[in-house]
DNA sequence: CTCCCCATGTAACTGGTTACATGATTCA
DNA sequence: TGAATCATGTAACCAGTTACATGGGGAG
């Protein structure tokens, strides 16, 4: 029923109400803050700002900043109780696992380790915005929760990481890949 | 440079390399395993062995099955060890939270409500899941490092919103939603 | 004067979902 | 014999990325 469309229209609607600003700074404020849960390309948001001023919600100062206009803040707290939609999984790296059968024990630590690196990059990223931020002020407080879900997650993903590790470990009493195909050999 | 397109055809070998079965078989079969972190659906699936068949990547049996080929084999190892690209993250409900100020905390405390539910649901079919995979059988092996991370993940969003509720509850010492716009009156 | 960043936009392409059309088989 | 499930496909649409084209403004 709800339009995808409608969430980039959110996104944008959201950064425009912590402060006026340029296309181009919208998705630069979109990047900063949510980057870590929310991707928009400008391919999106140009768009999308036109479709916002032709209905009115969004209008330009002299200064050709935009900026939300009475109906753009009605609209933005009515998406913002929407339920929230979310994107079909797609998770490559637990796809490879699941046939792991067929790309070997070494492939999936291989995967392992890449993702542990990854993550581990989040995490360091993670603690600088924590420190960035003032837990008194209510408006950041809101921010922190969301870069405290990206901690718990990270820290799962780690001991997952761990502990598969260690089944993997104790994987081989059948023939490694026997049936990974002819250019098992080959390797 | 690797093309999308190449995720799908991975999952579409990957279920056929588990035993020769439909297009409509293969659909249910990913669902059925990998259907809590990848998604394909009957648009997808049927293109794709169109074209894995033109390519000689899988055949038909008599009775209309797909079955994979030595190439498609071969394909598919190749496939597993190519970098797994993970889509850009769309997080609704984090973009809302994040936003929270304008949706009020009783908004952000409904969001997480729903998100516990929709979390513990999915708990139980991972109990459920494990409880019918052999960890002794080397295949199911890899099948349980894929629900363990379901798990992990789980586990962790269900801290965090613990986590987040505390938070909120000791959010409201500014007035709450001040700036939510002129409906905060009639709400 | 040149390079880099700010800024706006568009076109082409890909990927993906949804809904529809169609018919066979199974089973109560 | 009717309903449910199995099965195959397609068309329309939407969403989203990438790459390109274009130009202003400031810093070195």
């Amino acid at each position: 029923m709800a339009p995808k469309r409608s969430q980039t229209e959110l996104a944008v609607l959201g950064a425009l109400s912590l402060a006026p600003m340029s296309g181009y700074r919208v998705r630069a404020e979109i990047l900063s803050t949510v980057g870590h849960f929310w991707a928009e390309s400008f391919g999106q948001i140009y768009p999308a700002l036109a479709r916002l001023e032709a209905a009115a919600l969004v209008s330009r100062d002299d200064s050709g900043r935009y900026l939300l206009t009475d109906r753009g803040r009605l609209r933005l707290a009515e998406l913002l109780r929407e339920a929230p939609e979310s994107a079909p999984p797609r998770n490559g790296v637990l796809l490879r696992l699941f046939f792991g059968r067929k790309l070997g024990v070494d492939g999936c630590l291989e995967l392992l380790d890449r993702m542990e690196h990854d993550v581990a990059l989040k995490m360091r990223t993670f603690a600088e915005i924590r420190a960035e931020l003032d837990p008194s002020d209510p408006d950041e407080r809101f921010a922190l929760i969301t870069v405290s879900a990206g901690e718990h997650n990270g820290r799962a993903t780690l001991a997952w990481i761990a502990e598969s590790r260690i089944a993997l470990a104790a994987a081989p009493p059948a023939s490694p890949a026997s049936d990974a195909g002819p250019e098992s050999a080959a390797r």
